[in-house]
DNA sequence: CTCCGTGCAAACGATTTGCACTATG
DNA sequence: CATAGTGCAAATCGTTTGCACGGAG
């Protein structure tokens, strides 16, 4: 395996795992660097990429913003609030759409799928319920 | 309604119409440029929003990479070759996780989702094949 | 005549890359 | 010690914006 562990890549794994959220490149930049000020941002980036892609993150692009990375590797799907962009975790089953179901859809030969549920979190809609009585 | 149609937004429109595929705005730039060829890139932009946003086109924003454009304004779901990046429209049914089933996933209230599959398109299947056939 | 829309170039935000240097296995 | 990883700054890519001008209603 071509994983050379260094320093700075154990930290970046180390303080994804530790925040338990779904964090930016340079929010977890700002975490990493208050315990190694010197890395850099690129560092970062080069890092998150290269854990995703041997199976210790995940990866989170979603929806034409900023990729977003995740402190737990296995398969599952996301919910994630529309007015403060909080990410969480979901377990759905997907009885009637798993990519087994799917097979052959249109002649493509399935490899994956994505399900991202949008909605408002519950600390959103506390602040909405605010608003309204103000008006 | 504000939607002053202009030529320029008529031609947007009506050149991703004709396209009959999901373009990305500087495709669509390419394409408009032969009928209009001093329109700027940045009109584009501004009209292919403005009109995805009075719904008379879909706008796709595909895991973390470039937006593209619906021809077709009416909700479906997306299938996209990991290869060729080639876009094509599904219909499936959501029996077991429509919105409305989803009403309350850890406490947030859905405002809706988006479903991607993943696949190799019937075009690449074959390239695949052929250099397979060569090794 | 009043704004909204346009073209242009410059600004922008997220991410990537070329380089010379460093450190891991 | 060979080679993958690092820090830095500059480059890149898609997209947005400020501005002065032009055209739709």
């Amino acid at each position: 395996m071509p994983l050379r562990m260094t320093n700075q890549r154990e930290i970046v794994l180390r303080e994804l795992q530790k925040s338990k959220r779904h964090l930016t490149a340079d929010e977890l930049y700002v975490i990493v660097k208050k315990v190694m000020p010197r890395i850099s941002l690129a560092t970062v980036y080069r890092n998150l990429e290269i854990l995703s892609e041997a199976g210790l993150i995940g990866k989170l692009e979603i929806s034409g913003r900023q990729k977003r990375f995740d402190y737990d590797a296995s398969e599952h799907d996301h919910i994630y609030c529309v007015i403060c962009h909080r990410i969480d975790n979901l377990d759905i089953d997907h009885e009637n759409w798993s990519p087994e179901q799917l097979r052959s859809v249109g002649g493509y030969s399935i490899t994956g799928y994505r399900l991202e549920i949008m909605g408002v979190c519950p600390n959103c809609q506390k602040k909405q319920k605010k608003k309204e009585n103000l008006t």
